[in-house]
DNA sequence: CGTCAGGTAGCCA
DNA sequence: TGGCTACCTGAC
Protein backbone atom coordinates (compact mmCIF):
# COMPACT_ATOMS: atom_id res chain seq x y z
CA UNK A 1 0.00 0.00 0.00
CA UNK A 2 1.79 3.49 -1.05
CA UNK A 3 1.37 5.98 1.75
CA UNK A 4 0.98 9.61 0.85
CA UNK A 5 1.97 12.70 2.37
CA UNK A 6 1.64 16.40 1.56
CA UNK A 7 4.53 18.15 3.44
CA UNK A 8 5.92 21.55 2.92
CA UNK A 9 8.63 22.62 2.75
CA UNK A 10 10.70 18.97 2.31
CA UNK A 11 13.47 18.23 0.15
CA UNK A 12 14.08 14.27 0.20
CA UNK A 13 17.22 14.05 -1.20
CA UNK A 14 18.67 16.68 0.40
CA UNK A 15 17.12 15.30 3.51
CA UNK A 16 18.82 11.37 2.75
CA UNK A 17 21.67 12.78 1.37
CA UNK A 18 23.09 15.88 3.38
CA UNK A 19 25.00 13.09 5.07
CA UNK A 20 23.33 13.13 8.73
CA UNK A 21 21.95 9.25 8.05
CA UNK A 22 23.86 6.00 6.21
CA UNK A 23 20.90 3.20 5.95
CA UNK A 24 19.76 3.36 2.90
CA UNK A 25 19.86 2.92 -0.96
CA UNK A 26 19.09 5.01 -3.50
CA UNK A 27 17.82 3.28 -7.11
CA UNK A 28 16.66 6.14 -9.58
CA UNK A 29 13.84 8.75 -7.70
CA UNK A 30 13.85 6.08 -4.97
CA UNK A 31 15.67 5.28 -1.37
CA UNK A 32 15.00 2.38 0.31
CA UNK A 33 15.82 3.05 3.57
CA UNK A 34 16.56 0.72 6.74
CA UNK A 35 16.25 2.26 10.43
CA UNK A 36 14.19 1.50 14.28
CA UNK A 37 14.02 -2.32 12.59
CA UNK A 38 12.23 -1.29 9.47
CA UNK A 39 12.61 -1.40 5.85
CA UNK A 40 10.59 1.10 3.53
CA UNK A 41 10.75 2.91 -0.02
CA UNK A 42 10.11 6.48 -0.43
CA UNK A 43 9.92 9.21 -3.16
CA UNK A 44 9.00 12.40 -4.13
CA UNK A 45 7.00 14.33 -6.18
CA UNK A 46 6.49 18.28 -5.68
CA UNK A 47 4.71 18.40 -1.82
CA UNK A 48 4.25 15.22 -1.57
CA UNK A 49 6.00 12.67 -0.28
CA UNK A 50 5.25 9.27 -1.29
CA UNK A 51 6.06 5.54 1.04
CA UNK A 52 5.65 2.07 1.36
CA UNK A 53 6.33 -0.55 3.90
CA UNK A 54 6.03 2.26 6.92
CA UNK A 55 3.22 3.21 8.63
CA UNK A 56 2.47 7.05 8.79
CA UNK A 57 3.16 8.19 12.34
CA UNK A 58 6.76 6.28 12.04
CA UNK A 59 7.33 8.62 8.86
CA UNK A 60 6.06 11.69 10.80
CA UNK A 61 8.88 10.65 13.75
CA UNK A 62 11.28 10.14 11.14
CA UNK A 63 10.99 13.40 9.31
CA UNK A 64 10.54 15.31 12.47
CA UNK A 65 7.69 16.14 10.59
CA UNK A 66 5.35 17.27 13.45
CA UNK A 67 7.57 19.80 14.05
CA UNK A 68 7.25 23.12 11.94
CA UNK A 69 10.38 24.27 10.03
CA UNK A 70 9.56 27.29 8.53
CA UNK A 71 9.87 29.57 12.08
CA UNK A 72 13.44 27.21 12.80
CA UNK A 73 14.73 28.85 9.57
CA UNK A 74 13.64 32.11 10.24
CA UNK A 75 15.24 31.94 13.75
CA UNK A 76 18.85 30.40 12.44
CA UNK A 77 19.04 32.92 9.74
CA UNK A 78 21.05 35.05 11.26
CA UNK A 79 23.58 36.23 8.40
CA UNK A 80 24.03 35.90 4.49
CA UNK A 81 25.59 32.64 4.47
CA UNK A 82 23.07 31.09 6.41
CA UNK A 83 20.84 32.38 4.44
CA UNK A 84 21.86 31.36 1.31
CA UNK A 85 22.61 27.53 2.05
CA UNK A 86 18.50 28.18 3.66
CA UNK A 87 17.52 29.35 0.20
CA UNK A 88 19.35 26.33 -1.75
CA UNK A 89 18.75 23.59 0.50
CA UNK A 90 15.09 24.53 2.15
CA UNK A 91 13.64 21.57 3.16
CA UNK A 92 16.16 20.11 4.28
CA UNK A 93 15.22 18.16 7.83
CA UNK A 94 16.73 16.59 10.40
CA UNK A 95 16.24 12.80 10.69
CA UNK A 96 15.64 11.84 14.26
CA UNK A 97 17.58 8.52 14.44
CA UNK A 98 17.42 5.75 16.67
CA UNK A 99 19.75 6.27 19.34
CA UNK A 100 21.83 3.47 19.46
CA UNK A 101 21.98 3.08 15.73
CA UNK A 102 23.28 6.41 15.98
CA UNK A 103 25.76 6.11 18.55
CA UNK A 104 27.53 3.16 17.01
CA UNK A 105 27.14 4.59 12.92
CA UNK A 106 29.38 7.80 14.47
CA UNK A 107 31.76 5.22 16.51
CA UNK A 108 32.63 4.45 13.31
CA UNK A 109 33.18 7.69 11.81
CA UNK A 110 36.34 9.29 13.15
CA UNK A 111 38.23 9.98 10.11
CA UNK A 112 36.68 8.02 7.62
CA UNK A 113 34.91 9.28 4.38
CA UNK A 114 30.89 8.68 4.44
CA UNK A 115 31.59 5.32 1.27
CA UNK A 116 33.70 3.96 4.14
CA UNK A 117 31.29 4.34 7.20
CA UNK A 118 28.66 2.99 5.16
CA UNK A 119 30.67 0.20 4.23
CA UNK A 120 31.62 -0.52 8.27
CA UNK A 121 27.92 -0.33 8.91
CA UNK A 122 26.73 -2.61 6.50
CA UNK A 123 29.21 -5.19 7.97
CA UNK A 124 28.30 -4.96 11.16
CA UNK A 125 24.20 -5.51 9.74
CA UNK A 126 25.72 -8.11 7.59
CA UNK A 127 26.98 -10.21 10.81
CA UNK A 128 23.49 -9.92 12.34
CA UNK A 129 22.30 -12.10 10.17
CA UNK A 130 19.02 -11.55 9.75
CA UNK A 131 18.21 -10.83 6.57
CA UNK A 132 15.00 -8.81 5.39
CA UNK A 133 13.89 -8.11 2.15
CA UNK A 134 12.30 -5.46 0.36
CA UNK A 135 11.30 -6.23 -3.13
CA UNK A 136 14.08 -7.24 -4.93
CA UNK A 137 16.37 -5.42 -2.35
CA UNK A 138 17.89 -8.02 0.19
CA UNK A 139 19.08 -5.75 3.48
CA UNK A 140 20.35 -6.80 6.45
CA UNK A 141 19.05 -6.11 10.43
CA UNK A 142 20.83 -3.35 12.46
CA UNK A 143 22.02 -5.67 15.12
CA UNK A 144 20.57 -4.96 18.78
CA UNK A 145 23.79 -6.07 19.80
CA UNK A 146 27.87 -6.38 19.47
CA UNK A 147 28.22 -8.85 21.82
CA UNK A 148 28.58 -11.64 19.27
CA UNK A 149 31.03 -9.50 17.07
CA UNK A 150 34.60 -10.56 17.70
CA UNK A 151 37.04 -7.89 17.60
CA UNK A 152 38.87 -9.81 14.21
CA UNK A 153 35.73 -9.77 12.73
CA UNK A 154 35.25 -6.09 13.11
CA UNK A 155 38.71 -5.08 11.53
CA UNK A 156 37.96 -7.50 8.98
CA UNK A 157 35.21 -4.90 7.56
CA UNK A 158 37.45 -2.00 7.97
CA UNK A 159 36.70 -1.01 11.65
CA UNK A 160 40.15 -0.68 12.26
CA UNK A 161 40.82 1.36 15.84
CA UNK A 162 37.13 1.72 16.06
CA UNK A 163 36.75 -1.90 16.81
CA UNK A 164 37.73 -0.74 20.34
CA UNK A 165 35.50 1.42 20.57
CA UNK A 166 32.51 -0.12 19.40
CA UNK A 167 33.53 -3.27 22.02
CA UNK A 168 33.86 -1.02 24.76
CA UNK A 169 30.91 1.18 23.93
CA UNK A 170 28.69 -2.21 23.10
CA UNK A 171 29.64 -3.46 26.94
CA UNK A 172 28.53 -0.14 28.93
CA UNK A 173 25.84 1.94 27.04
CA UNK A 174 22.37 0.64 25.08
CA UNK A 175 19.88 1.80 23.96
CA UNK A 176 17.63 2.41 26.83
CA UNK A 177 20.18 4.66 28.83
CA UNK A 178 20.54 6.66 25.88
CA UNK A 179 16.82 7.54 25.80
CA UNK A 180 17.04 8.40 29.27
CA UNK A 181 19.70 11.26 28.44
CA UNK A 182 16.94 12.99 26.64
CA UNK A 183 15.87 14.04 29.94
CA UNK A 184 19.10 15.65 31.14
CA UNK A 185 20.47 19.26 30.30
CA UNK A 186 22.03 19.07 26.99
CA UNK A 187 25.53 19.76 28.64
CA UNK A 188 24.86 16.89 31.16
CA UNK A 189 23.92 14.36 28.48
CA UNK A 190 26.85 15.20 26.55
CA UNK A 191 29.40 15.23 29.41
CA UNK A 192 27.78 11.40 29.90
CA UNK A 193 27.97 10.37 26.05
CA UNK A 194 31.78 11.44 26.60
CA UNK A 195 32.11 9.05 29.39
CA UNK A 196 31.86 6.63 26.51
CA UNK A 197 34.88 5.13 24.82
CA UNK A 198 35.19 6.59 21.71
CA UNK A 199 32.66 9.30 22.17
CA UNK A 200 33.94 13.16 21.91
CA UNK A 201 32.37 16.15 21.74
CA UNK A 202 31.57 15.35 17.92
CA UNK A 203 30.48 12.32 17.96
CA UNK A 204 28.38 13.24 21.26
CA UNK A 205 26.81 16.33 19.61
CA UNK A 206 25.77 13.94 16.77
CA UNK A 207 24.05 11.85 18.78
CA UNK A 208 22.32 14.15 21.27
CA UNK A 209 21.45 16.05 17.71
CA UNK A 210 20.53 13.20 15.66
CA UNK A 211 18.87 11.00 17.89
CA UNK A 212 18.06 12.33 21.23
CA UNK A 213 16.14 16.03 20.13
CA UNK A 214 18.68 18.11 21.64
CA UNK A 215 18.17 20.65 18.54
CA UNK A 216 21.09 23.29 20.27
CA UNK A 217 23.86 20.20 19.51
CA UNK A 218 26.48 21.78 17.36
CA UNK A 219 28.50 18.88 15.47
CA UNK A 220 32.15 20.44 15.18
CA UNK A 221 33.28 18.33 12.33
CA UNK A 222 36.41 19.36 9.99
CA UNK A 223 34.11 20.76 7.13
CA UNK A 224 32.35 23.03 9.61
CA UNK A 225 35.04 24.38 11.18
CA UNK A 226 36.99 25.08 8.14
CA UNK A 227 33.97 26.83 6.98
CA UNK A 228 33.67 28.76 9.85
CA UNK A 229 37.17 30.11 10.40
CA UNK A 230 37.39 30.83 6.32
CA UNK A 231 33.61 32.27 6.17
CA UNK A 232 32.92 33.49 9.72
CA UNK A 233 36.22 34.57 11.10
CA UNK A 234 38.18 35.98 7.74
CA UNK A 235 40.65 33.14 7.60
CA UNK A 236 41.61 34.28 11.23
CA UNK A 237 42.60 31.10 13.63
CA UNK A 238 39.83 30.60 15.99
CA UNK A 239 40.06 28.54 18.93
CA UNK A 240 37.19 25.81 18.80
CA UNK A 241 35.83 27.24 22.43
CA UNK A 242 35.23 30.72 21.03
CA UNK A 243 33.43 29.27 18.13
CA UNK A 244 31.08 26.66 19.82
CA UNK A 245 30.43 29.99 21.72
CA UNK A 246 30.14 31.75 18.91
CA UNK A 247 27.58 28.91 16.57
CA UNK A 248 25.25 28.99 19.82
CA UNK A 249 25.00 32.12 20.70
CA UNK A 250 24.91 33.14 16.90
CA UNK A 251 21.59 30.72 15.66
CA UNK A 252 20.54 30.05 19.49
CA UNK A 253 18.60 27.20 20.45
CA UNK A 254 17.96 25.27 16.93
CA UNK A 255 21.79 25.91 16.14
CA UNK A 256 21.58 22.13 15.67
CA UNK A 257 19.82 23.10 12.33
CA UNK A 258 22.11 25.56 11.24
CA UNK A 259 24.97 22.94 11.13
CA UNK A 260 23.41 21.04 9.06
CA UNK A 261 21.97 23.61 6.37
CA UNK A 262 26.11 24.95 6.71
CA UNK A 263 27.49 21.60 6.46
CA UNK A 264 25.59 20.60 3.12
CA UNK A 265 26.52 24.05 2.17
CA UNK A 266 29.92 23.40 2.78
CA UNK A 267 30.49 19.85 1.63
CA UNK A 268 28.51 20.80 -2.24
CA UNK A 269 30.97 24.23 -1.64
CA UNK A 270 34.25 23.29 -0.82
CA UNK A 271 36.47 25.64 1.47
CA UNK A 272 39.77 26.13 -0.25
CA UNK A 273 41.99 28.25 1.69
C1' DC B 1 55.53 5.46 -1.69
C1' DG B 2 53.76 9.30 1.29
C1' DT B 3 49.88 11.83 2.81
C1' DC B 4 45.33 12.35 4.47
C1' DA B 5 40.72 11.46 6.22
C1' DG B 6 33.59 14.09 8.83
C1' DG B 7 37.76 11.86 15.48
C1' DT B 8 39.44 10.47 20.04
C1' DA B 9 42.64 10.00 23.80
C1' DG B 10 46.70 11.03 26.10
C1' DC B 11 50.46 13.94 27.18
C1' DC B 12 52.68 18.43 27.70
C1' DA B 13 53.25 23.56 27.95
C1' DT C 1 42.56 25.79 26.99
C1' DG C 2 45.63 24.94 23.00
C1' DG C 3 48.58 22.04 20.39
C1' DC C 4 50.64 17.70 18.97
C1' DT C 5 50.69 12.63 18.01
C1' DA C 6 49.40 7.89 17.42
C1' DC C 7 45.84 5.00 16.08
C1' DC C 8 43.87 1.08 11.58
C1' DT C 9 43.13 1.23 6.88
C1' DG C 10 41.98 2.37 2.34
C1' DA C 11 42.02 5.94 -1.16
C1' DC C 12 44.51 9.23 -4.09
Amino acid sequence: MTLRLRVLPFSLQDTMECGQFFRFTRSGETYIVQSSGRIFSLWQRGETLFSEGVEEAFLIQFFRLDEDLDPILREIDQDSIIHQAIQDYRGLRLIRQDPWECLVSYLCSSAKSIPQIRSIIEGLCKSSGRKVQFGNFIGYEFPESLCHASSSYLESIGAGFRTQYLIQANRCIDRDQLRAFRKLHYLEAREKLMRIPGVGKKVADCVLLYSLDFLEAFPMDTWIKKGLQRTYFRGKKMGEKRMEQYVSRHFGPFAGYAQLYLYHFWRRHPITP
